[in-house]
DNA sequence: CCTACCGATCGGTAGG
DNA sequence: CCTACCGATCGGTAGG
């Protein structure tokens, strides 16, 4: 048996964005990166092209899914709250089956060059822009307060959210729409 | 004239703070805190004693100043609402005075030891803990994830609040109240 | 994918 | 607070 550890170039940008959503993009060390793999740090260099390649990547692939989930939900049929539980539910799905990618596109992007931090903003607002126009067709008071309220909550799970915690998954999306429906409700 | 840029500790820490903030600890080097303050690498260890000093300090008084308001907000007489209207109030204003502190306390911790970022973990639950107890008095359903998902609205202001946008900042803890009381209402 | 490197930069110290 | 350093580590390359 060889005790090559043969990886692909996929390998390298997700396990990269493991590392960068666990201690930061300026915290991991492409030899870090390499020793998760069972690497020295040059091969790295026959999969990728630069530490930066790198960090654009993984935060695309989090710009994407958020996208995706967004252009989907908003397909729903039926009265604009159910594009908005759509959104919602749609957006903590994409937290808990790519935290990694979520991770990094939400708290890494400032270590991006000034052309991709750009894309990025874009895409956020973009992204924005979905929550903004059912909130619009709900004639809700403040759209664009609101749709920065409710991402706020949506984009604070990836800080505290444990499935081991007695909040399954399913209640979670649930009780995100509540509360930004109805608030804390005495 | 001297040429002498003599520095207080505090010039020191304070300056630490807004480079952490900016552009995170890692990405951060004692060369470049020290260019800002019109000094060369070596001269920040006649202040301090070592990097990780620094962050340990700015963590510190980012949690301290939102003890210190959660301490004076439950002061507040009255109906517990209005502890909850202080909780906010306060929360926003340390978070707009305090800008620098702030965003190290809430993106930076993990960058600390282990023994320092328990710490700070212990700071955030007491701190989280005195927004359970007000929204427990005030007979929420479920205080604990009612105090994650309002702790989320306000951590958040950090991210996207500019003081030159259209809202000014005795609105903004107004707003973040109401929605937290009584959701997007349509 | 590894061996063998490269120049640049890192946090930090000794001594004045 | 500066001069003059230190060993360690950084991202990355040449060549096989």
């Amino acid at each position: 048996m060889s005790t090559r550890a043969a990886r692909s170039r996929d390998d390298v940008v997700r396990t990269a964005g493991r590392l960068f959503a666990e201690r930061g993009y300026h915290g991991t060390s492409m030899r870090d990166l390499a020793a998760e793999l069972g690497l020295l740090g040059s091969s790295l260099y026959s999969h990728i092209s630069s530490k930066e390649d790198l960090l654009v990547e993984v935060v695309e692939r989090g710009a994407d899914l958020f996208q995706s989930s967004a252009d989907s939900a908003l397909a729903t049929s039926g009265p604009p709250v159910n594009r908005l539980k759509a959104l919602v539910g749609g957006h903590v799905g994409v937290v808990l089956d790519h935290l990694d990618e979520v991770r990094t596109f939400l708290n890494e992007a400032g270590a991006l060059d000034e052309v991709h931090r750009k894309r990025v903003l874009a895409a956020r607002d973009r992204y924005e822009a979905s929550f903004r126009a059912v909130l619009s067709e709900m004639n809700v008071e403040n759209p664009k307060l609101a749709a920065i309220f409710l991402l706020s909550v949506l984009n604070a799970v990836e800080r505290w959210y444990r499935p081991s915690g007695p909040l399954k998954r399913e209640q979670l999306a649930d009780e995100v729409f509540r509360f930004a429906m109805t608030g804390i409700k005495p």
